[in-house]
DNA sequence: GGCTGATAGTTAGGTAGCTAACCATAATTG
DNA sequence: CAATTATGGTTAGCTACCTAACTATCAGCC
């Protein structure tokens, strides 16, 4: 899964030459987003890596691992409405994922294709399917999972739990602040 | 650009919960590593956005930003050996850029049809090809680069300069140590 | 009931990533 | 020198992502 991230980050001296040239050149800050965009490529990578030597890919995991919770909220007893049961239909599943229509029905398709999941019409809307794990889906999430978490442990495992919560603080500062970046300003840039 | 993460992180509580039924399921590490993919995944959005307003993709700009490092290196004066003029040929670009050489031909195959970048052949080596910024390519990068600089800078803003150390050190602790993660031990959990 | 607008899932076409294979060329070995 | 190995760039086929368009179905309105 690679950025296209230049292999080697640029050193900062180099970013402190280039700040000559472009005065919106803030070294800190592109070391600050470059060093986290390659820290969260390599992470992402050393799981992708695990996922790939059970022939499953990130996007399909994610989808089993979606209706799987959808199962065990099933499972869970209490009142059940359609909120609270978890996604289940393509478009639940495109929605949760953060990806479109289109490209759950391809993941769905292979997902079935070895499967893993089978899609059912909703007896209720004749536009909808239901997509629901299968016993071997069952199986291969319930093998997978422990791998899967245990891996995240490790790749952790540098940081003390002070230290993650520092982490954690400080990518939500980003983050809350992202939707923000953009607006305006730079789309101006071009009429230099 | 979706990782497939899941769009609303699971709650602290949920992972305490996992933890019943998984052992292996470290619920810091798990919010850790969650909001790091989910944070530079938001920010990556953010730059990709600000990039296909103007009909380019992460890649192909970090294509044409290698290029044209390469091509200032040429600007710059003093000794020029072959290791320091910076990548140019479709291998060195692709093995900058952390992709293969097969995807690096179809980057290099848009960006010439769009005009930014021309391939030569290699006068000393007739299994390579060169590949430069036309005079179109350079326009475009310089046009980019200020407000892509401007982008990171904002997105960085929410951070002190304090802040942005910790984060890369806390950053840099992950990443040296993830190569050696998912080496033994989680390639046996199907064993089970 | 008929019409209009909204929704669901899929298809088509494009880009970007991969692996494996291919052909051309260069380097190495005996 | 001939044979073998290595390298470079591209192609083919696959998956994953997107947008736009399509068909079928549903919901709301008059």
């Amino acid at each position: 899964m690679p950025f296209l991230l230049l292999k080697d980050l640029p050193r900062y001296e180099c970013l402190l030459e280039g700040a000559k040239e472009f005065p919106e050149l803030d070294p800190s800050a592109c070391v600050a987003y470059l060093n986290l965009l390659r820290t969260g490529d390599e992470v992402y990578g050393v799981i992708e890596r695990y996922l790939s030597e059970h022939h499953i890919s990130q996007g399909r995991f994610s989808v089993l691992m979606l209706l799987w919770r959808t199962s065990q909220m099933r499972c869970g007893g209490g009142e059940q409405t359609a909120e609270n049961q978890g996604p289940r239909t393509p478009a639940e599943l495109a929605d949760a994922a953060g990806v479109t229509r289109a490209t759950m029905t391809g993941l769905v398709d292979t997902l079935e294709r070895d499967g893993l999941v089978r899609r059912e019409p909703d007896p209720n809307d004749r536009r909808m399917m239901s997509v629901e794990l299968t016993p071997e889906g069952v199986t291969f999430i319930k093998q997978m999972l422990p791998g899967h978490f245990r891996l995240m442990a490790e790749l952790m495992e540098p940081l003390t739990e002070d230290e993650r919560k520092t982490l954690v603080g400080l990518l939500n500062k980003i983050l809350r602040h992202a939707p923000n970046c953009g607006q305006t300003p730079a789309s101006s840039t071009l009429s230099n």
